[in-house]
Formats: structure tokens, C-alpha cells, sequence
DNA sequence: TCAGGTCGTTTAATCGTGTAAATAGATAAG
DNA sequence: CTTATCTATTTACACGATTAAACGACCTGA
């Protein structure tokens, strides 16, 4: 009995008795079969140890059952919780998850999307430079992570209301003066973190400097130089990789926060917790963003008429040791 | 010309004016036709936007063009590395990659294996609990990735003389008195580091104190005490999170590195470099690691008779700021 | 008793490729 | 000029599943 081959839908028809429709109705929960033929398939098909060849169910189908996941790198502490959530959700629905990374470059992101679509997914979620261009026709659907894409569905964190979180929490702390190192402001949630913060802060704080950074643990010189020029009580930063570059800063500089000065991240990603950084940010459910990711791109695929939606998560502020009331 | 559906081979061939097969030879270069014919087939298939389908192909030739990747978590510094490096080099073989965490525990393994093979995988590079039990016969093959493994094609950094590296430097650098936090010895990697570590030290350095931990930035307390008797001048841990771990103990207890004491890490995960940390270690090559592990599977793939291969990476010291000399 | 309806099952076509075997066309050999 | 030998191309089937349509058995009501 034990061939080499893997057993097929026929050999389990052929051992049961019955037709390999009537297998194929079972297997798909169809309920066209009566209770018997049912419960004698389901074991004869345990039995051989029957497992149905994806690729010939999606050849006839046209469904493949995988989805992508494209996140602009794996090697951030963020991103693979993200990647983790959608996989684990996936996976209950059947899916499995492609997870590739765009490297940060909007050229590459529309060649990883027709490197996914090579190899079939039926459709992805995605961390997207605003400048990507979307095919048209759309190759596959797509649910958008982080931010709103037009025609896209999309979920993301409230960043303008982290970016007034930040506000409020430094004003309450007793901070009038402070500097802001900010994302480049093409990338939306940068840009409505900042946004949120301004007008929350709007007449009450003294904006004292304001440099422009990429989103990764080392600071350019304007950066550093500003920094060193003590003139903030505290530092707020548009994510923890930044806000830990500016602790490195500090460190270098002989000061430390919270003594010298406060710095305030935004993300909670895993490692702001250590107790070597211990980060006070606004923290994005990083793991909700994903799953809710996956639920919707799955709903999409399921109907693909339905009308356009955007998730929008709630941010919340944690409150940890870099930070101290000045004054 | 635009209908619905996306080009077949079918289309290709009618308008080349050949058949079916002709373009199929020509697309999977088995040169079996004249140069004109063949330049007139990929013109068109290009022309029409055509793109192999891959279910199809995998019900025809039973080869899915995915492999697996198995790693504990994705959440930590260590394993994106090696994902990253495994999906690069897949890629550029024409596989895509499902990357997959077993969440750590070995019946979990067991478990994605199933799930891998239910969406065709080809094979899969995994690093697995050697208490995992190997399918018999193999579902698909499996190159381990950190360990050998009985039966497998393995790729692993060479940990013992990591291990004697770390002892090396702890006695070129004057320390007799060390505190170890060793991983649980049931793990290939943490056995083979701490041994090579022992062999070196044997008689010429005192193992005041060790402790078994689990590889995760959190410590039992009994290391917590042992670290704060201020016995030895040196802790050398089985890798950089357990380090990290370490630095934080010694933050919390009013001690600094390598002021009050030297740390030492293993592994030279991405963020040992951060100044906040700034950790000595021994650097295993993960990208390396990585990319070697998916050749020897995609070599495996094409010739499963071939000798199981066993290889292994040199390892390195790097030199920062949390040891320092002693005496 | 028989037409019509219901329900469970089977028959058979199909998805897009790959590839062994058949075929035709050209070339070489006798 | 015939026959054998290649070679480029086509024909035709298989891979394993899904599913519309055909079928047959049974029931119901006039």
C-alpha cells in the first residue's frame, strides 16, 4: 500500500467506494453527502494519510492560498512583529505568508510585488513608500500597514494622536523647551506624528530645533551637533530607533537622560523595555496592526467589491525611565 | 487583446504561430529549436506580458519552487539576519521563502514541518531542537542550520573555538576569576560554546560561578545574585541577549561595565554595536550562515543522492567596550 | 400508475504546463 | 532515385483537483 507517490483524491475514492467528486465535496465541506459517505471518507482519507496537492487545487482554483507580506527590512526590532501577527493570522485562515522585505527602496518595492505575484500570492499586505505606483489593473490586492493608500485598504496606528499624546505628557512633565528630531515628512506616519505633536504643542512649547532624520539608529552631524548644544530639556523623536541613537548621543556626550535631558520615543517596540534603555513612547499595537492586516486582506479576497476600508488603531502612552518632570 | 484572464502558453503559441510545446521548450531552455524560432517565442511571450503559471507547472512536475525557512522566533536580533540572507539567495535561485517561527518549543517544529509541507514546499532550512523528531521517510529535506544534525546537511558557525576565542581573550586581557551564564546544555550551539570555553581556561582560570539560562534578555535570579556577589571580574555569557541581560543586572545594581566588571557576548547580533551596549563578543557570520544554508538545500533539491554535507564557518573576535584589562 | 421533484452520487470536462512519442521535412548515404 | 538518419516541430496525454451537468433512485400526489 505504500507507494512512493503521496496519496491522491482517487486513491482515497478508490479505497472508500465512492467517486473522487464525491471526496473532492467532502474534503471542501460542500455538504452534499449524507452523513455516512461523509464520516466513511473522512476516515478512509486519515487512514492514507491524504493531504490535497495545493497546486493542482490552485491551478483549477485560481487561489493559492499564500499571501505576501512586504516590510521595508526584517532587521528592525518593529518589523517582525508585524510580520509574526499577519503570519499567525494567516495561518488560521488557511494562508501561508511569503514575508519579504522591500529594503527600504519604493524602485524595489514594484519588483517585489511582481516577484510575489510570480510566484502566486493571492494578494499581500504591505508597508508602502508613498511614492510606490500602483499597477493598473492591480495585480493582486493589497492592504496597506502604517498608512492610508488611495484605493488601498489600509490599517494603521492614530500617529496624530500619538504625536498629541507626546505633547500633552512633556507639557504635563513641565517641559517648555524642546527639540524634535522628526522623520523625513514624505513618509506619512512621520509626518502625522509631527503634525500631532505641532498643534498640540501649538503656542504652549518652544519648538527650539528641528532636524530631519532617516528612521534608523545613527544620527547625522546636525543631529549631534544639536544635541550637544543643551538647550532643550527634552529630545522627542519620531521612533525608538531614533530616540535610542539619541540616548547613544547623549552617552557619547557625557550626559545622560533622564538627568540632563528627557527623550521620548514613539513605537514600544521590543527592546525599548530593556532596562539599558528603558524608553518612555508612545506605544502602537504593533501585533494588532498585523493580524487586523490579515483579516482584512483576507475579506478582500473573499469579495472583492467591497467597498474600500481604513482601520485606524489607538496609541497609547508608556510611561518609563527617560523621561522626568523638569522645573 | 486584453481578455480577463492573463496569457497562457497557449496564447503565446497562437500568436508565435507554433504550438504549445514549442514554447514550452523554449521558455525552459532546453534548446530543441532553430535560433529564429526561439528569438519569435520570447518576443511574444514578452510582448503579451506573459508569466509562467506556477501552479501549474508544480502539478506537472511536482517541484513548487518555495522553500521553507524555520527559525525559534522572528523577534529577535539574531534570526531576521539569517532569514534575510536565506530569501536573498533563494531568490536568486528562483525560490521564494516562507519564513516560519516554531516559537521555540520542539513539538511546535514538528508541527510547521506538517504545515510547510501542506503548502509544497520543496525543502526548508531549520534551525531545529535536537530533540526534534525527523519525519521517516523525510517529508522533504532539511538542511540544519547551527547545529549539526544526524541525517541532514548542516551549516554552523564553528562555536567551540568561539569558546576558546572567549576564554583566549579573557586571559590575554589578565582575568583568573570568571562567572559563566551558560545556555541549557541540551542545545547543540550553548553545549559546544561552553566546552570550548572550559577546554581552554582548564587550570589556568577559575569558574567561580555558572548558571544555566534561557537565551531571552530576561535572567533567573540566580544569575541575578551571583552577578551581584561582585565574586569574579569577568561574566562571559553564551550569547549577546544573555549579555545584554547582564549589562542591564549590573545597571540595576549600581555596577557598570567594565568598570565594576567585564561582559562578554556571543554571537554579534546587530545591536551589540550600539554604544548603549557596545558589546565585546564572538561574531558568528549570520548572513553567511544564511546564504550557505540555502545553497546546500537548492544543491540538495537537484541531486538527493549526493553525501550529507557538514559545514562549518569560522567565527571572530570583536573587540568593544564592555571588557576591559584586569590586574 | 405515472409525471414530476428531490436528493445523493457519478461522469466528464477543465485549469496551464511538461514531456514522451509521433510526425514531417530535410539531408546524407548507397 | 530510393532509403535511412537526423532534427525541428507537433500531437496528445498526464499531473490532481474542482464543479457543472447528467444520472438514477426514491418519494409524493393526482
Amino acid at each position: 500500500m505504500t507507494r512512493g507517490r503521496s496519496p491522491t483524491i482517487k486513491d482515497v475514492a478508490k479505497v472508500a467506494g465512492v467517486s473522487s467528486a464525491t471526496v473532492s465535496y467532502v474534503l471542501n465541506d460542500l455538504n452534499k453527502v449524507t452523513p455516512e459517505v461523509d464520516a466513511l471518507v473522512r476516515r478512509v482519507a486519515k487512514e492514507l494519510g491524504y493531504s490535497r496537492n495545493n497546486a493542482a487545487r490552485a491551478l483549477k482554483t485560481g487561489r493559492n492560498n499564500i499571501i505576501g507580506c512586504i516590510l521595508p527590512t526584517l532587521t528592525s526590532p518593529v518589523f517582525p512583529e508585524i510580520a509574526q501577527a499577519v503570519q499567525l493570522r494567516a495561518e488560521a485562515h488557511g494562508y501561508a505568508t511569503l514575508v519579504i522585505d522591500s529594503g527600504n527602496a519604493p524602485m524595489r518595492e514594484e519588483k517585489v510585488v511582481r516577484t510575489l505575484a510570480k510566484h502566486g500570492v493571492d494578494g499581500a499586505v504591505a508597508l508602502l513608500h508613498p511614492k510606490f505606483k500602483l499597477a493598473d489593473p492591480p495585480i493582486f490586492p493589497i492592504v496597506s500597514l502604517d498608512a492610508k493608500f488611495p484605493g488601498l485598504d489600509s490599517v494603521h496606528a492614530d500617529h496624530y494622536a500619538g504625536g498629541r499624546l507626546m505633547a500633552e505628557h512633556a507639557m504635563a512633565l513641565g517641559h517648555r523647551r524642546i527639540g524634535m528630531l522628526s522623520g523625513f515628512q514624505d513618509l506619512t506616519s512621520s509626518f502625522e506624528r509631527r503634525q500631532g505633536f505641532v498643534d498640540a504643542a501649538a503656542g504652549r512649547v518652544e519648538l527650539v530645533w528641528e532636524v530631519n532624520v532617516h528612521l534608523v539608529p545613527q544620527l547625522p552631524p546636525a543631529a549631534v551637533e544639536a544635541i550637544r548644544r543643551r538647550e532643550v530639556t527634552m529630545i522627542a523623536c519620531v521612533n525608538d530607533l531614533v530616540a535610542i541613537a539619541a540616548l547613544s548621543v547623549l552617552k557619547d556626550s557625557g550626559m545622560s537622560a533622564p538627568g540632563d535631558v528627557s527623550v521620548f520615543g514613539f513605537d514600544d517596540m521590543q527592546w525599548a523595555s530593556w532596562p539599558l534603555i528603558d524608553l518612555t513612547t508612545i506605544r502602537q499595537p504593533l501585533a494588532d496592526l498585523g493580524s487586523r492586516a490579515a483579516d482584512l486582506l483576507i475579506s478582500r479576497l473573499d469579495d472583492r467589491s467591497r467597498p474600500v476600508e481604513d482601520l485606524v488603531l489607538p496609541v497609547t502612552l508608556v510611561e518609563r525611565g527617560s523621561t522626568a518632570r523638569v522645573g
